[in-house]
DNA sequence: CACATGTCAGTTCGACTGACATTG
DNA sequence: CCAATGTCAGTCCAACTGACATGT
């Protein structure tokens, strides 16, 4: 099978992650959730008491982003927030029932899809990868914010 | 350097994806080029004579969301069509002596990038992180279309 | 007719910046 | 005053689907 046009790691990356919302996407529309609202929850689940710029940052995106992402969750009911005792201005989120039982279908239905797309690699290949894959997004970040 | 929240693959390859866009978009803005449109010059001159639908097959995206992208390109001159000699209904595209030199400047761009990317992975690592992402690629794509 | 191509139009998602109020 | 947070509003990119005309 070809690759494509080229080995170039730029257009692979592209086309893995274009692949993976083309199957994340729909696995995840049944339980009504977007990619970027199971990511939210993902990090809220590790990190609970999170506000909106935390999660922008663990995201790596800008905190406006985030607000619509949030809003949407907040009002659908699958998370709370209030406001922090040591500073009013920061709203904490917080899952609800609801929230943690859509996540954990959501959780089920990626690790199905993380399943198929690792098939053929050793847990060692699987392991480099993920170094390697941290190494590169640690240069890229520094690109932007060094010069 | 904390990578984030997890080693998850999926969150890696968005993290490094969004990190390759916000190096490159920059840098192709100053040419005047977006990704998808340097993307599509880039395919062009590995198959010239490519028709829209072509283009849209080697991105692996809808020939839809090919044509606003092929629109542009042709309004400001960077590549030219013109109806195939064995059906008229094909539009062939070629690149420009503009859309040859634009392209020739965003790869350089781009090739900058690359380096910096890849500082500190072995050739050996960096053909192996191709080798594995185009197999992950595949299982995904298979997962869409086998089902 | 079937089929591929090209296209227009509308939608969605997810990122961005700018501007502004609030809190500490 | 300054910094961080949260928010609203608008923009942009890039994908999608639906619908339709055209050419073989």
């Amino acid at each position: 099978v070809e690759t494509g046009s080229r080995d170039e790691l730029g257009y692979l990356i592209k086309r893995v992650q274009q692949a993976l919302r083309g199957a994340i996407d729909p696995a995840l529309a049944d339980i009504g959730l977007t990619m970027a609202q199971y990511a939210l929850l993902y990090n809220l689940q590790l990190h609970p008491g999170a506000s909106n710029a935390d999660l922008a940052r663990f995201a790596f995106v800008s905190p406006q982003a985030m607000v619509r992402v949030m809003a949407e969750l907040e009002r659908t009911g699958l998370l709370i927030r209030k406001a922090s005792q040591a500073h009013a201005r920061v709203l904490q989120a917080h899952l609800t029932p609801k929230g943690i039982r859509a996540l954990a279908a959501a959780q089920r239905r990626v690790e199905d899809i993380h399943k198929v797309m690792l098939q053929g690699l050793s847990t060692s290949r699987v392991r480099a990868l993920a170094t390697d894959l941290a190494a590169v997004a640690e240069q890229l970040e520094g690109l932007s914010s060094g010069g």
